[in-house]
This record gives C-alpha cells, sequence and structure tokens, in this order.
DNA sequence: AATATTTAAGAGTATTTTGTCTTATTTATA
DNA sequence: TATAAATAAGACAAAATACTCTTAAATATT
C-alpha cells in the first residue's frame, strides 16, 4: 500500500473541498457522508491538515473546513507529507536504516529514480488540477462513485 | 512502505541464497543469524516460498533451504508476489475497489505508469543479478552493514 | 444570555501486522 | 535403532494501524 489509509482519506476529503472552491466552510460531517468516511476517523485526519496550514477551520454554526489558500497553491504531495511524512520517499527499500549514497543496499540506485519520479509526479499536480480533471472525467473518489462533484 | 516487513526479509534472505550458489542447504538459524533476522519469524516467511516453489528445505541435520532453480530463473518480482501478492500492483492509489479503465479515480492513469515501472524494474533484475552486484559494489543487506558477502 | 451546532482533544476498542514460543515431524549420522 | 539437528505448524503476544466514543471548547443565531 502506497499511502496509509488516513492519507488516501485527506486526500479524498482535500479533492472534494478543491472542487467546491467558493470559500465557504464544509462540514466535516457533510464530508464523512459524501466521501463514506467514518467521521471522527476524518475528523483527526483533517485536524492534522489543519495543523499544518493546508485547511482552516471554524467550529460552530455553519462552520467547517475549507483549503486555506486556492487550490492551485497546494500540492499532492503537500496532503501526503502532512499526514504520512516523507518517509515513503526517504526510506530503503530494504528497511535499512541510513541507507543512502555512502553505505547503499543493492536496492537503492533502482529505487531513488522510482521513488523521485513519484515525488515530483505528487509535487507537480495541485488539488485544483486534479479536482478539475475529476470533475470533467467523471472519475470516482468514492468507493461506490456516488459522489458526482456537484 | 512499499514493501512489508515479511517481504523485505525474504528478499533479504533470497539474496544471502543466491550470493551462496553451490547447491548446498543453508540454515535458517544461520541466516537468521547474518541477517539479523528473528529465527521464528524468517522460518514462516521462507516457508511461504519454499510453498511458492521458490525454495527448497531439507530437515534434519545439515538441512535447511537453497534456491529450487539458479539465481537467474528467480526474479525479485517473483519473491515479492510469493509473499505480498500482486496487491501492490493491481490496487487503486485512492483504495477505490474495482479501479479501473470502466471507472477509474484521478490518480489512475498517472499511477498506472508508474506501478508498472517498478513492476518491470522487479520482473527484470533475477536474484543471481542483484546478488552479484551487491557483492561486487560491497553493498548492505543488514543494518549494521556486517554481512560481507562471504 | 441561552441554545444549538460545529470542531478539538483524548481515551478507548478493533483489526492487522509483526514477532515469539512450543510442539510435532523429518532425516542424517553414529 | 537412538539421538541430535533441522524445518513445519500453529498457538500465543506485542505493536502498529485503523476506527469509535465521549467530553470540552468555540461560535453563530435567536
Amino acid at each position: 500500500m502506497l499511502f496509509s489509509k488516513s492519507c488516501i482519506y485527506g486526500l479524498r476529503a482535500s479533492l472534494y473541498l478543491a472542487s467546491n472552491q467558493n470559500g465557504e466552510y464544509i462540514s466535516i460531517g457533510k464530508l464523512s457522508d459524501k466521501l463514506d468516511i467514518s467521521f471522527h476517523f476524518l475528523t483527526k485526519i483533517l485536524q492534522q491538515l489543519t495543523a499544518n496550514d493546508l485547511l482552516e477551520s471554524l467550529k460552530g454554526p455553519n462552520g467547517g473546513v475549507r483549503l486555506s489558500k486556492p487550490g492551485k497553491q497546494i500540492t499532492l504531495l503537500d496532503i501526503v507529507l502532512a499526514i504520512d511524512g516523507d518517509e515513503l520517499f526517504q526510506e530503503c527499500v530494504l528497511g535499512l536504516p541510513g541507507c543512502g549514497m555512502e553505505k547503499p543496499c543493492p536496492f537503492h540506485e533502482i529505487w531513488l529514480h522510482k521513488r523521485d519520479d513519484i515525488k515530483r509526479m505528487l509535487e507537480t499536480r495541485s488539488l485544483a488540477e486534479m479536482a478539475k480533471e475529476g470533475k470533467e472525467g467523471h472519475l470516482r473518489i468514492t468507493p461506490d462513485g456516488k459522489y458526482k462533484w456537484d
């Protein structure tokens, strides 16, 4: 599994938020309902994104969360790093500590390129861009595909 | 994490075995000692490889495990598939069931290439080849680097 | 000011992965 | 044939991940 479940949920919610970019807060209840993700679990995940200044939140009636800046300025990598950290882009395929140029494992050289490739893919794509593609291509971000990018 | 711990241990042990290719059985006790992997845990993992006909085992004195065929004929992918299955090469980045050409998620298209790339990398490299590179380059397959490809 | 609605925080539970231990089974060797 | 050395198998334990529940804090609305 490339990303943790938490990270996946965070990405899906972020894409939702990016597709509803009119500045208003969206409640986590609505998000969890639309995306079929447990409310409390999603709440915690979004708290991490808020703590990382990717989202901003408001308590109380009509409160919720929204992107802290235009979706064009938040990359997929931002979300991944905020939730899963940079382990995926740091760690050794064989799990060896301190695997690097100095004392590499047999996988080091070949994996380096792949993982940088993945990182670049996430880095060069914004939430806005992904959400736009999702909307235009009628792509899924829910298991049952019920979310229609209203 | 790309591979599970089990898979990592299986790969490291397989590389060890491929570097000691003179047909004799090597005890799991020796393997676990050299590679710093828990004996019982490693035993179970190697049983999976044996069950998949990648290794063959012999009980009793001078028993142990060895590659079931020349290391040149076993790919890294063989080991990965035997332990982790093909999930990594099948599953959706967003964890959506049945994500494919018909009803893709926004990541589908871009991830497809990356994962095929990784698969090809594992498919085109044999244990023998990797072990040879490891030996010649004095590369690590243990956390402390104490294994010296005797 | 009171109330209802929402996120924040943290304790608690369940599931999966990782690792340990014990007992059985096989087999080479003396 | 007895013994010791090894894998096989399965129960058990610990740790990490995933998920749930309860209570607190903030805030818009009446």
